[in-house]
DNA sequence: ATAATATTGTGTTTTTTTTCACAATAATTG
DNA sequence: CAATTATTGTGAAAAAAAACACAATATTAT
């Protein structure tokens, strides 16, 4: 919507453009604060820095990927990142044939130097794109290295401690839910 | 559990590994029939057979893939897919460098030819990678053509009929989410 | 044959999420 | 300036999801 140069906008207009009620986007938008006008809506840009700050986007947080494949290169090389909190800025691979390349900017470094770049740089999340079978290894040296959330492409599921976040991406999973879909309509 | 070499499972141990309760499990499955033995769990392999039966995994979905970018890319060249229920069969460019190539026996073929192409194929799942600024125009054509589910990976909510089915799958927002966790745990 | 153990499927309860309903408020119109 | 309109924030109600509790059942051990 800011793009589009508007101003302000109601709950019902969000909503209709994320598929839930407006009384949704109150009732979700209210356990962080009040952030509209009564009989005006929200201001656009003030509700986005509002959002920004609850999600913790005023920090910026730096991402290591691990897998340089075809994945991964599609990771290293998408801009749509940056321009949001959130920049990769490691890379790890254990292919000798990627190890010491750089990609739109970020190096490859060897698998076995995970730990020490990780901790070096302090980086707290981590993006898993090797091959389902490295995948609990690579979490577990991640875990070792002080990184605290992961975001995971392997179809497997993985065991982490308690106080680590995890998000599975498992893009079959999604096409299997669109088969469903079909098949029952 | 089957790759491990093993015969049967408790709706524990499912949940174990999905990081859900076994009483979950167990009532999820119930919506659809009763595929366990009492005392003794479930047998993995008509397990398998048979939510592979309620997904719809018997019939082959053939999908396109608009957009053969970075992440189009690595989709075609994912081998994952085959192995499921779901097969690229088809790609779509603007780029007249992209036509006519064929990547992992996917051709990638023009975008003004995509109508005819996917009701020549009868194709009902369609992957959108194509620039956000995009998206929407490709989804218009891609239902006026028959197409009835959706994946969506451009950072942008679309909008479709009630009768079409869209899954998005928005990365930055998945990273976000791990941002917030970092910010507020 | 009986007891002990493992584990399912489901009715009931609890918790969480979503929706409803409306008073409060800000701007606009007559 | 009163009436009308648009829209928020939230308590209450409804719906949905998750967890609990347990009878039923299959197997193994005694
Ligand atoms: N490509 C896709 O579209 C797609 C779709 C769904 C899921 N996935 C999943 O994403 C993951 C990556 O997929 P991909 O297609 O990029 O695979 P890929 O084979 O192209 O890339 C894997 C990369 O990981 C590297 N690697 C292997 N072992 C490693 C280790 N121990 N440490 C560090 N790097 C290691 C390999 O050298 C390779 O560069 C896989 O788990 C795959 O199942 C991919
Ligand atoms: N690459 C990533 O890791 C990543 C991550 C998150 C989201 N995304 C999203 O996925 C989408 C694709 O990303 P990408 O990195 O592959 O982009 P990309 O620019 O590498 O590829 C886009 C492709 O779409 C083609 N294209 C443009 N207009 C088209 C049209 N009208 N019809 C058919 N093809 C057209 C281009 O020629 C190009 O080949 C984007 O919306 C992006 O925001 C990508």
């Amino acid at each position: 919507m800011e793009k589009e140069g508007r101003i302000s906008c109601s709950s019902y207009e969000i909503g209709e453009r994320a598929d839930i009620l407006d009384t949704k986007v109150r009732k979700d938008l209210s356990s962080f604060g009040q952030f509209g006008i009564a009989g005006r809506g929200y201001k656009i840009k003030n509700l986005k820095k509002k959002i920004e700050e609850i999600i913790g986007k005023d920090s910026i947080w730096k991402i290591a990927v691990i897998g340089v494949g075809n994945l991964g290169t599609a990771l290293l090389k998408y801009p749509g990142f940056k321009e949001e909190c959130c920049k990769i800025v490691l890379a790890f691979d254990s292919d000798p044939q990627k190890i010491g390349k750089i990609i739109d900017s970020v190096p490859i470094y060897d698998i076995e130097s995970i730990e020490r770049e990780i901790r070096k740089n302090n980086l707290k999340i981590g993006i898993i794109a090797t091959p389902s079978e490295e995948a609990q290894n690579v979490v577990n040296r991640l875990i070792k290295s002080g990184i605290k959330a992961l975001l995971n492409f392997a179809p497997v599921s993985l065991s982490v401690p308690d106080d680590i976040k995890i998000i599975d991406i498992d893009l079959t999973a999604r096409l299997e839910a669109l088969a469903y879909y079909l098949t029952h309509k």
